[in-house]
DNA sequence: CGGATATTGCCAAATATTTAACAATTATGG
DNA sequence: CCATAATTGTTAAATATTTGGCAATATCCG
């Protein structure tokens, strides 16, 4: 159906979902491409065109009706069904995507954590099950798993993913510092945190401090 | 001296230096375009392109030196200083950045986290004192800070962000779910994880799977 | 040490993305 | 119910980004 949406406009549909839902508990009900740039930052002119890829959810003379356009673009995301995703590696990021609650109300379910470390396993962190790392594989084939985040440290990683890829897991979530290498059929976001901090670094480079 | 780069570049150099360190520590000497197209994913006419917006570093006929390379792009990033960088929020996230030793390396310092849970302030975390968050504004105008990482929920965030801006912090990472509206001469980087796992559902949603 | 080969830096062409413009249509207020 | 104002969807123009092509120059090897 919709496809040769380019990147670009995919990368900002969450922003608009983001900005919606803040519109929606504010009791907004309409909002003109207008308004929205003024408060999301695009130009009023980038919203129809973005929002016209997936159809036209808007009314000439009256904009967009927040509710209904929060849940067109929740359908977009694929936002109508819950996925199960599993956590490897239950180090302190691990247990920070564990906790984060944030997930689970946009329907991303986690199912297990797995780690290697036996003074983990077995314990329960925000409610999931630590599991030993080297059940994952046939966990995995008997829970059908969405999304898969990977906590590991870069050693581990890409031996993860190949597990991963072997027991059918759609997508994963890579946070560990290397790009992996996979099957084309299977989605990747590598995740370099490290390079959001480089990004600042060159700003703050020129506008000098202790130079 | 090198200003109207365009974000994309910007935003592709850290990529570039995560490589061009492997290829150092797998003692690689020199490398051409086309080898590092192969490994790196972007075309041989774009990473001479880009490096070319920063200086000729290479050399016809023989291709470019891995360590001056990696050297000249550190300098880009602004890596030959240490930055003082604090977090502001000792949850989960905020103790996974603190142990997250990497950023270390690159010379982001950690000198402080803050949090206003009295059972946590006090504790040290990977060698870091937890500050009580009432004592921020005063530690930060003592001590020059350049960067501060927001780890709070979303309803802090915008209260902690004013006071960074009067402290005169220079950069702000930001990982609670709102873009944050500040002076325009301070950096931000918003971080909103959720939008990855949205862009993965977005994929994952045609590829059907309990459909 | 010279010719064949490799490879850059740069410019131009091709693509992609964003912005502007506006006709068509709808809401709104008297 | 009509005239005015608002606002979309869409097309075209303007920008930005990426890719291709190639002269210039350096390496490499016999």
């Amino acid at each position: 159906m919709d496809n040769n949406i380019s990147m670009a406009v995919i990368k900002r549909l969450p922003k608009y979902h983001r900005y919606l839902r803040e519109l929606l508990d504010r009791d907004v009900k309409r909002i003109s491409s207008k308004e929205l740039s003024e408060i999301i930052g695009f130009t009023a002119s980038q919203i129809r065109q973005d929002l016209n890829n997936f159809g036209g959810f808007g009314q000439q003379g009256y904009g967009y009706n927040v509710e209904d356009l929060y849940k067109e673009i929740g359908k977009i995301l694929g936002l109508t069904r819950t996925y199960r995703t599993v956590i490897i590696g239950a180090g302190n990021l691990g247990q920070a995507l564990a906790n984060y609650a944030s997930f689970g109300r946009y329907g991303f379910d986690l199912v297990a954590i797995f780690d290697k470390n036996p003074k983990i396993v077995g314990l329960e962190i925000n409610g999931t099950e630590v599991i030993d790392v080297d059940l994952m594989k046939s966990f995995l084939t008997k829970n059908n798993v969405d999304i898969a985040y990977i906590c590991t440290n870069r050693a581990g990683a890409q031996e993860v993913a190949d597990i991963l890829v072997e027991a059918d897991v759609k997508a994963i979530w890579n946070f560990a510092p290397v790009d992996l290498k996979v099957d084309s059929d299977i989605r990747v976001e590598n995740v370099h945190l490290i390079d959001d901090l480089l990004t600042l670094s060159y700003f703050l480079k020129e506008k000098g401090e202790s130079m």
